[in-house]
RNA sequence: GUCGCUGUGGCGAAAUGGCAGACGCAUUGGACUUAAAAUCCAAGGACCCUUAACAGGUCGUGUGGGUUCGACUCCCACCAGCGACACCA
């Protein structure tokens, strides 16, 4: 008996999407349809590996709500590319002595017939790489823009570098100084900074791509050393990103991510007078008793507290060992072992400075601050458990009030106050805490804080914060974790930066930088013979031939930017070029721009919650105050697929075992080959030495990309992370057997309807059971919940497999709700059902409310929430007919019998319970 | 350490205040077959009592409390697993 062969089929119906460009998406959504959508996957990186199985269950997703609404009639964009710079491509092209760009269009290639095999239905027309150089030319023109684009705080906008008013005394400089004024408000601007080196990979890299001191991708070390190099002002529009987020249809848990990232805090800056050395006594008796001087100048210290309710307990200071106040406040007589610890901050790597128990260090400088509201003079520390890249780089600490300062007080012997009570505490907790034995971080009641004392912390606060502004020493303040992003790569293969640097007579640069005239993008990369990082910070472009490097123009000679972007670059705005790839005179075209944005569904992996969608989402704005684009935001629903875990065996021990050591049984049972000891399964992420990953391509090979493209959908919720089981697999094909079967007769070669498939109206119940899945299966795609739309189709196949006749009607209602799921299978059925032509713009199954109803329901029948009995009665049966009904129920009535009935809840066509005492 | 997610049969899961376990995998039984595979049909949370059988009862959604006529679902506390962040003052 023939079974249906997806080995055929499939190639078949893909070759005729592709000739007959079934999915080619109009330039605009057509103005007669259903509205447009605009549906987007998380672009691939192009690896040499191919495709995982993680790849298709994000994309099946979004090809079936694709398919499907586009036979609800909606016009849908839904396209394809390749984000294909980067770190892997170039160690790959180093290691093999090849050409980046080869290897990554060899991987390109790749993807794109494994994509094709699975039959999603992109329009390819529109595919693009973020390697093509008519895609990075736009890139380095949004990097333009940026470098043309100052934050306008006032306005809360960017607005266009020629738009920033110049103060006179700039002005009065000369021209010089106002270049350099306009640089420094820049979105994109050159700044020395403390950056994460990584001498292995040759670059530096983002904060974000460091994790615990070491590189993100590859594991290496890096160091923190200050090197000139491209930031962008993202902190400009920190607000903005965060209260954006409201207007987003994302998870709550994503967008929490993104706040917690941006870590806005409001609090307030305090000014401490720095007491002068040598004659304190003196300064202490002459200084005016109303105030200190404002602002940070020699004289004060600035430091940023959330807490400034908690200002009388501050018993001492603690500064960045970077904070440029260092050299200036240390006394002789500490001066060597201050600078020893600053030396010895500044050679540890972030990984030393947060491993192990994390034990705080610190040296006192010999100095001493003013606690503005105690007058009482305390001793300023350096310790790198201050950072100085957030807030000022200073703090006041409250040991008693704060984890870190107690700890650090604690280890130095520094004088503990305690300045907030609990409002609920059992006494020996305020015993401990008043004797300093725990520390309370908590909000409370404000004590020994002199008119404070008896304030709750937020009033407390506020009153504190009001305070110190009506005296010049402090203000209400905000600050955000988010820091500017660190722009610059020394590396190869990424968008050269469309910069220019000007060249003094004698062949320097002179600090004047220039945009490369937008006509002359893109900047090509050079060829280089030699690409390899060489562990120094000169980037590999530096090497480039001359008449590259060297640019003429106005008569003035520059030298060009070498360094690259980093990858991320590229992802930042693909989704605005695949609205018009082809444009050649703008990024994006203006009306299928206003036509086609937002993104109505992105549908991606959550390791991109908080950079590629925050880095996207700030450029999108800076495009959207300049007036390139009309939405405020990209991605207007985000959903986040849940990660494709495998099995994986451990002994007793708990020793991971490899993949190739394990026997199985047919019970399920795994031994070890070796050994033969019985292991325990555990679900673990796939891995090359666990040797338990699986590969979307063999799969096909065996079950079809229909079965793939089921399974996945069919293992549980899109967002759940799950483990993969070849045996379900099997069972979905097994159930595209049993749709083939439904209507094809499988006693002949020829795909010939089955004699019981008839022309003919369906009967009452067959009705029902047609209408109730067209309701379900479509409400379910709607809402995502693929596995529960599959279970729903398989349940509809149980019962007319039971069918001797089965109408044609129910046979194609079925073909046209699977065909989003299972597109081959459905082309195919639909052409055995006898039409001619793609079903892909068939209009979707609609379903008859009245033919849902059923004319009797069966009703639980319970007593004191117990269930008891059932029974049936009609649909329409009104509450007071029903409660009759279950009083009379002989078994109920039983039960009831002698008993007291305190009360009857009916809900009509649900359940009837009697509360007896 | 902080935050987030998850916890339901042998396994993947469904039900989000109203009959717990839909649907699928694996299992078992039956039909078909010389036989096997495939296919079709059927059974199945645990325990108890009774029975030839039907039926009946108790317990059951990580643990302990609470709200409710009624809780997998809502609230509180805790435990376990996974993930993210990690000195952000």
């Amino acid at each position: 008996m023939p079974r249906y062969n997806p080995a055929v089929i499939e190639p078949k119906w893909q070759q005729y999407w592709e000739q007959n460009k079934t999915f080619r998406c109009p330039d605009l959504p057509d103005p007669k349809g259903r509205g447009k959508l605009y549906v987007l996957d998380m672009f691939p990186y192009p690896s040499g590996a191919g495709l995982h199985v993680g790849h298709p269950e994000g994309y099946t997703a979004t090809d079936i709500y694709c398919r499907y609404w586009r036979m609800q009639g909606k016009s849908v964009l839904h396209p394809m590319g390749y984000d294909a710079f980067g770190l892997p491509a170039e160690e790959y092209a180093i290691r093999t002595n090849t050409p980046p760009r080869q290897s990554t269009e060899a991987n390109i290639a790749n993807f794109t017939r494994q994509l094709k095999m699975l039959g999603f239905s992109y329009d390819w027309d529109r595919c693009l790489a973020t390697t093509d150089v008519e895609y990075f030319r736009w890139t380095q023109w949004i990097c333009l823009v940026l470098f043309d684009t100052w934050y306008d705080h006032a306005q809360g906008k960017g607005r266009a570098i020629a738009e920033l008013p110049i103060p006179a005394e700039i002005v009065a400089q000369g021209e010089i100084a106002v270049e350099k004024y306009r640089d420094q408000h820049r979105l994109a601007y050159q700044d020395d900074a403390l950056v994460n080196w990584c001498p292995a990979l040759g670059t530096v890299l983002a904060n974000e791509e460091v994790i615990d001191g070491r590189s993100e991708r590859g594991d290496h070390p890096v160091q923190r050393i200050p090197l000139r190099q491209w930031m962008l002002r993202i902190t400009a529009y920190a607000d903005r990103l965060l209260a954006d987020l409201d207007s987003l249809d994302w998870s709550p848990g994503i967008k929490k991510l993104q706040a917690d990232w941006i870590g806005r805090s409001l609090g307030a800056e305090v000014d401490f007078a720095i007491m002068p050395q040598g004659d304190w006594g003196n300064w202490l008796a002459t200084r005016s008793r109303s105030g200190f001087p404002a602002g940070p100048d020699s004289q004060t210290l600035r430091v940023y507290t959330t807490r400034p309710d908690t200002l009388y307990g501050a018993t001492y200071m603690v500064v960045a060992p970077e904070h440029p106040c260092v050299q200036r406040i240390t006394t002789p007589e500490l001066r060597s072992s201050v600078e020893a610890y600053v030396q010895s901050a500044s050679f540890k790597s972030d990984r030393d400075r947060t491993e192990g128990d994390k034990k705080k260090t610190g040296v006192f400088t010999g100095a001493y601050a003013i606690n503005p509201v105690t007058e009482l003079p305390i001793p300023i520390w350096i310790a790198d458990y201050v950072l100085a890249s957030y807030g000022t780089g200073a703090i006041m600490a409250v040991p008693a009030h704060d984890t870190r300062d107690y700890e650090f007080a604690k280890t130095y012997g520094l004088e503990i106050i305690q300045v907030v009570e609990p409002k609920d505490a059992t006494a020996e907790e305020l015993r401990a805490i008043r004797e300093g034995e725990i520390c309370f971080a908590d909000e409370g009641i404000a004590i020994h804080s002199g008119d404070f004392s008896g304030l709750a912390t937020q009033e407390a606060k506020q009153r504190m914060t009001q305070w110190l502004s009506q005296r010049g020493v402090g203000r209400q303040a905000v600050n955000y974790k988010l820091r500017d992003w660190l722009f610059s790569r020394q590396r190869f293969w990424g968008e050269p930066f469309p910069i220019l640097h000007e060249l003094d007579a004698d062949g320097k640069p002179n600090g004047r930088k220039r945009a490369v005239p937008v006509e002359s993008l893109p900047v090509d990369l050079p060829h280089l013979e030699d690409f390899k990082p060489h562990g120094r910070p000169e980037p590999p472009l530096a090497k480039a031939d001359d008449s590259w490097l060297y640019v003429e123009l106005d008569g003035k000679s520059y030298r060009r930017e070498t360094n690259t972007m980093p990858q991320w670059a590229g992802s930042c705005w693909y989704y605005l070029r695949f609205i018009s790839p082809g444009s050649s005179t703008a990024m994006v075209d203006r009306e299928q721009e206003a036509a086609w944005m937002p993104v109505d569904l992105y549908i991606g992996g959550a390791e991109h919650a908080v950079l590629h969608l925050l880095y996207s989402r700030f450029w999108h704005k800076v495009l959207y105050d300049r007036g390139y684009v009309t939405h405020k935001e990209p991605f207007q629903r985000l959903v986040n697929q849940g990660m494709i875990l495998s099995y994986a065996y451990k002994d007793k021990r708990g020793a991971l075992i490899s993949g190739d050591s394990i026997h199985e049984d047919e019970q399920g049972c795994a031994t070890h080959k070796e050994t033969g000891e019985v292991l325990e399964r555990i679900v673990a992420k796939m891995s090359k030495s666990l040797k338990n990953v699986i590969d979307p391509e063999g799969v096909v090979k065996e079950y079809g990309a229909d079965a793939l493209r089921l399974y996945e959908m069919f293992m549980g919720p899109l967002e759940a992370t799950k483990p993969w089981s070849m045996q379900g697999v099997n069972g979905v094909r097994n159930f595209l057997d049993r749709v083939w079967r439904l209507m094809v007769d499988t006693r002949t070669e020829e795909n010939q309807l089955l004699d019981g498939v008839q022309d003919v109206a369906p009967t009452a119940e067959q009705e029902k059971v047609i209408h109730a899945t067209i309701a379900a299966v479509t409400r379910d795609v709607e809402q995502l919940s693929f596995n529960t739309a599959i279970a729903r189709m398989m349940e509809f196949v149980n019962y007319f497999t039971k069918e001797e006749v089965r109408p044609v009607q129910a046979m194609e209602t079925l073909t046209l709700l699977l065909a989003p799921f299972a597109p081959h299978l459905c082309e195919e059925l639909w052409a055995v059902l006898g039409h001619s032509s793609t079903l892909a713009y068939e209009p979707w199954p609609v379903f008859d409310p009245q033919k849902l109803k059923a004319a009797a329901v069966e009703i639980p029948l319970q007593i004191n929430g117990k269930l008891r009995a059932k029974m049936t009665v009609s649909a329409d049966c009104s509450p007071e007919e029903l409660e009759q009904a279950a009083r009379s129920h002989d078994r109920l009535a039983e039960l009831l019998e002698g008993k007291q009935i305190v009360k009857a809840v009916v809900v009509p066509g649900r359940m009837v319970n009697f509360v007896v005492k």
